[in-house]
This record gives structure tokens, C-alpha cells and sequence, in this order.
DNA sequence: TGTACATCAGTGAACGCGCGTTCACTGATGTAC
DNA sequence: TGTACATCAGTGAACGCGCGTTCACTGATGTAC
């Protein structure tokens, strides 16, 4: 790779680390293009030889997001890997939350996120649904409500607090009355 | 009441209905306080002589939640009571989530907003582990991660579509691998 | 290798839009006498 | 009851700030000969 364009993707790569941070601190909403090019060190017009807008970066932050790590297939598994893909983008899945939620409700992008994040989740209880098992409700309907868990609680906690999946897990196998395991 | 004060409080009332549906459409962070005052068909001075900014009326709104009413004290009770108080102010219950999304994640808004919409789940919570009861974790954890649910496909369904409480309720109390009842 | 020109990443002042907020004004309602 | 003045809800043009986005410019790197 040539020196000008090693400066380049230099350049991409400093946006995108200075992006995450603020998401991170400030979030998303309240995190300005000028932010992001100042905490990077690079001026505003340096954003806009990069990226089309604020909203095309986090496009861009989507996509490095790890395809869940093809955990055993069990709802553990699914929850676990779930909550560790979004505890390593933390604030990736902090932005994709905020600007999905501020969404118009009718606009389905919230649903759609989560729909995305659950996936894998949710086929693991479609095939248990199909081979006969109880579930409390529709598939895709409880996928979405067990990433609401996840999603919320990795806004709200700190990094550092890592109850969660068991927690969850533990929620979501045997419910409130259940054993602890 | 006079005249004046009528007028006054039916101005106020108007600009808070108009909010509400704004907010229930387009979402609280996309709709302005020039928007509101248009709906309700006044003038935007009018809207600051009423509220202090669009920040406080949601304050108000808020005030406006009804405090779920008295269930039995139980789980699906809780449950119930917190998803109708949800449904029934559904607009405020977007807004607010929406504004507590938005902030800083280190703020803990969101954190506050949850817990306070799921305080009587999370007494009970507390009571049945006092009561030396089972439960897959920190009562204040499982209360917030139920209210995430709630609270999201809240957001997220359309009204008319209420399958939730049994699924939230069966969830919680029998874990995806419980019974359904 | 050297020179002259082309390309292109990066710069940051400047522009313009959207929106929050103000405030001088209007006219209806309230009050004093 | 009538008149003269005070009060106050409501109005909307205007102001100003914050921010997204542009674009003429710089200087370093790449290329042609």
C-alpha cells in the first residue's frame, strides 16, 4: 500500500476509533460530526472525504460488528454470544440503540434492529417450536423481547458488570420461579 | 373558573394532547416545539407561556402516569400493571424512553427510568427473596431487564397487538422452557 | 536520476438552514370606582 | 349599570446559535518523460 494511501485509511481508521469513544461517553445523538473530526485530530472536511454523514459512519460500524461466534446451539449459547458481541462493540450497539429508538415507532427500525441482533436466537427456538416444545410465545416475538434485555442492560451497565448473561440465561430458561442452576 | 384561566388551561390542554401525538408519530426527538404549537393550531410564544421547554413538558407528561393500579401482588399482576400503564400512555411512554435512550449512558437516565417504572416488580422481587424463594438474580436487575422488555416492544409493536403480558408473564415465571399455562 | 506536472488527502473559514427562544404588540377579560 | 384602566393569554416576526456541509486552497506524494 502506498504511503498516500496508507495516510488515508490512517486517517478512516483515527474517525472511526474517535467515533466510538464518543459514542461511548456522550452517545450518539449528542455526538457532532465536529466532535468526531476534532477527537481525531483531523478537520471537519477530512469526515467528508470519508464518510457521506454521521449516519453512514455508523452504517459503516455495523458492519464490524462480529457475527456472533458460532456458539453451541443452545439458548445459553445464543444469549452468551449475543451479549458478548454487544459488550465488545459496546458502543457501536449504544449508538445502533439510540438512533433506532429515536426512530419514528411506526418506522419498524427499531424492530428491525433487534431483529437483527436476535437472529440467530430466534431460528434456535423456531426449530424447538417445530419439534414440538413449549415455548411462552411467538419465536420472534420473544427473541426481540430477550434483546431488549440485552440491548438495555448494556446501555445501563458499565463495563465491567458481567451478571448479565447468566442472569439473563437463567430469566429466560427457568423464569422467575425457577432454579438458579 | 374564569373565562381567562378556562381559556389558559384549554390552551395548555391542547398543547399537551398535540404533544402526545406527535410523539406516539414521529417520536419525541423528531418532533419541535414549533411543531407542537402548530398542532395544536397556537402560536409558539404560547408554548412558553405554558412550558418551560419542551425538556419540562415531558416532565409534565410524565406526572401524568398513572401509578399502576394496585394490582394483586404477584408476578403476572406486575407484569400486567406495568405493560397497561405503558399501553395507555403510550405516546409519553415512547417519549420518555426515547430521552432516556438518547442520554449519556454514564448519566444513568435510562437506568432511573427503568427502575422507576418497574419499583413494585422489583418490592416483589425483593420480598420473595427475603422470603428465601429462588430467583436467577439481583432483584433490581431482573425488575430493570423485565422493564426493558416492556418498555421495548412498547416502542415497537403497534397498538391492538397484545400478546405481550402473556409472553412477557410466561417468560418470566417459567423461562422459555416452562409450561405456557 | 532529475524535472515538471498531476493527483489527491487533508485543511478550515465560510455559508446557510433549522430551530429554540424572545418580546413588543393585540385584543379580550377582569376590576375599581 | 357604565366607564376607564389594568391584566394577561395569545401572537408571530425576528434574532441568534449550533451545526452540517461545502469548497478553494495547500503541500505532499505519485507519475511521465
Amino acid at each position: 500500500m502506498s504511503t498516500r494511501d496508507e495516510l488515508a485509511s490512517r486517517t478512516r481508521a483515527d474517525l472511526l476509533t474517535a467515533a466510538k469513544r464518543l459514542f461511548g461517553e456522550r452517545g450518539y445523538l449528542d455526538t457532532k460530526v465536529t466532535d468526531i473530526a476534532a477527537a481525531a485530530g483531523r478537520a471537519v472536511g477530512s469526515f467528508y472525504s470519508h464518510f457521506r454523514d454521521k449516519e453512514q459512519l455508523l452504517t459503516v460500524l455495523r458492519g464490524e460488528l462480529a457475527e456472533p461466534p458460532a456458539p453451541d446451539d443452545s439458548i445459553r449459547g445464543h444469549v452468551t454470544a449475543c451479549w458478548t458481541t454487544l459488550r465488545t462493540h459496546r458502543p457501536t450497539a449504544i449508538a445502533l440503540l439510540q438512533s433506532a429508538t429515536a426512530a419514528a415507532p411506526a418506522s419498524g427500525r427499531l424492530r428491525d434492529e433487534l431483529a437483527t441482533w436476535t437472529a440467530p436466537l430466534r431460528k434456535h427456538l423456531e426449530d424447538r417450536r417445530d419439534r414440538g416444545e413449549p415455548l411462552p410465545g411467538d419465536p420472534e416475538l420473544v427473541a426481540t423481547a430477550v434483546g431488549f434485555m440485552l440491548a438495555g442492560l448494556n446501555h445501563t451497565l458499565p463495563t465491567g458488570d458481567d451478571r448479565v448473561p447468566d442472569v439473563v440465561t437463567n430469566l429466560v430458561l427457568h423464569g422467575l420461579t425457577g432454579s438458579e442452576q
